[in-house]
Order: C-alpha cells, then sequence, then structure tokens
DNA sequence: CCCATAGTCAAGCGTGTGTTTGAGTGTACG
DNA sequence: CGTACACTCAAACACACGCTTGACTATGGG
C-alpha cells in the first residue's frame, strides 16, 4: 500500500537525512489534506461555505449572495453537504443550509485573512 | 467582464434580504479566493510547500521527504514559485526552495491542525 | 574535455471538475 | 385538483490538472 519511496528517488535519500527524516513523519501525516483543501478551492464553493459559516442560509440567499444560479448555488452546497463540510434542514419550500463542522471555522478566517491582506500591496 | 448576476437568480434577490445584504459585500470582497486556495489543493504540492515552511530544501530532499520523483517535486516547486509562494536560490549543482511568503504560515498550520484533528475521532 | 549528477522543460495521458440546460420532485396555496 | 415556486438531479461540454517520460541545461570533478 505504499507509494513510492524507492525508484527515481535521487540516489539515495539526497542530500540532507537530517532535514528529510525530521520532516518525513510529519508530512506523512498530512495524508488527505489535498482532498479536504479541495471543497474550497473554488471562488463560488469557498465563498459558499464562508457565508454559512456566518449565517444559516436558503439555497435562493446562497445563490444570491455570491452571485450564481440556484442551479449551481445547489451543486456546490450538494457537494459540502456530502463532504460533511454541511448540514441541511427543510422548512416548506425552503431548505436551509448550515455549517456543520465548527472546525473548519478557524481554517476559513484564515484563507480570508490571507486573502485580504493580499489585495492591499 | 461581469460573470452572471440577475437571470436565473430566484425570483427577486429572494428570501433574506437582510441576511443577503450583509454577506455580499464580504463575500465579494474574496475573489480570487479559489485561485489562492487551489495551490494548496493537491496532497503533494501542500506537503511540499509545508515542508518549505519548516525548513530550506533542495529539489532532491523534497522529492524524498513528500515521496515523489524529482520532476514531480520540481513540478510543484516550480508552480509554487511562479504563483509567488516560494522562492529559490542555487547553490552549485543544487537548487534550494523555500517559502517566500510569510503570511502563508498561518494558513498552512490551520489547515495542518484541522486534518490532525480529523483524523482522531 | 567529458562524464556524472541535480534540476528543468515539453508533450501526452488519463482523469476530474464547474457550469449550463432542461427535466423532475416536493411543498404551499387558492 | 392545479398552478407556482424552491430546489434537485443528470447529461453534456469545455477545460484544467498531476504525473510520467524522455530529452535538455547547467554545474562540478576527474
Amino acid at each position: 500500500m505504499d507509494k513510492q519511496v524507492s525508484p527515481p528517488v535521487c540516489e539515495v535519500e539526497c542530500v540532507h537525512a537530517d532535514k528529510v527524516d525530521a520532516l518525513r513523519p510529519v508530512v506523512g501525516g498530512l495524508n488527505g489534506v489535498g482532498e479536504m483543501v479541495a471543497n474550497l478551492a473554488d471562488d463560488t464553493r469557498f465563498k459558499v461555505l464562508y457565508a454559512l459559516s456566518q449565517s444559516e442560509l436558503c439555497v435562493c440567499d446562497v445563490a444570491a449572495v455570491v452571485g450564481a444560479t440556484t442551479a449551481a448555488a445547489s451543486y456546490h452546497l450538494r457537494l459540502l453537504y456530502r463532504t460533511g463540510l454541511a448540514d441541511y434542514r427543510r422548512d416548506g419550500r425552503l431548505v436551509y443550509y448550515r455549517l456543520s463542522e465548527d472546525r473548519m471555522r478557524p481554517v476559513l478566517e484564515a484563507i480570508k485573512s490571507y486573502v485580504l491582506a493580499m489585495q492591499v500591496p
């Protein structure tokens, strides 16, 4: 089940074995990080999730907030639901979505801060 | 150059105009966030950048740390360089990369914490 | 000068993704 | 019942991405 450790990797384990050995276990614990980050790696979807982190919203509202069609908003909301980041409840004709994973808030805030900080200079 | 604002978006601006009006300017300031997050939305590339955030490394070391070929490591490093997240210097036959944007550290740490927190339960 | 080595580049591949479109589902209300 | 509306679903399209492969550049040592 290992991916690749030996064949086309440099000659030996390369130049700085100490640093490499120190980093490998740490980095190895990050498996799956790409898949998780990919849930946020789209303008529309990040905006949707950030909006949900601020307020419970129906699909219609989400579409209006992010500037998308309801179909597109529904697509992203369903995707966020399936990956466990959002939850929903039905109330009459409306469907309300909300952020379901509070541990995501610091991530959203960190990314938001970074983006806003990059817009000034 | 605007994307879509009016046509198939609900009827009016939908159910909760107050929340929508409050969120729209905030969310509107997040343009480009998806493109930025996409730089981290891959297991290998996130690991590469995280490793760089911990230590200056040559391509060979990076490949060894993340378990990839030097070509794959070089591909991601070059991409990170082109997007301004990494910088490099040449020293003899070796090329050393490092994190060039310190403001990225809190983002990397927040994501790492989230991933590690999700692995326990 | 020539070879070995670290790194880069470009083409090609398999694969995945966001959006549109149009049809379908479910709820409310007269 | 039947219309109206919020929402969902599935197909299709266009596009982009990560990795491999093999050739190429650049540095340094014999």
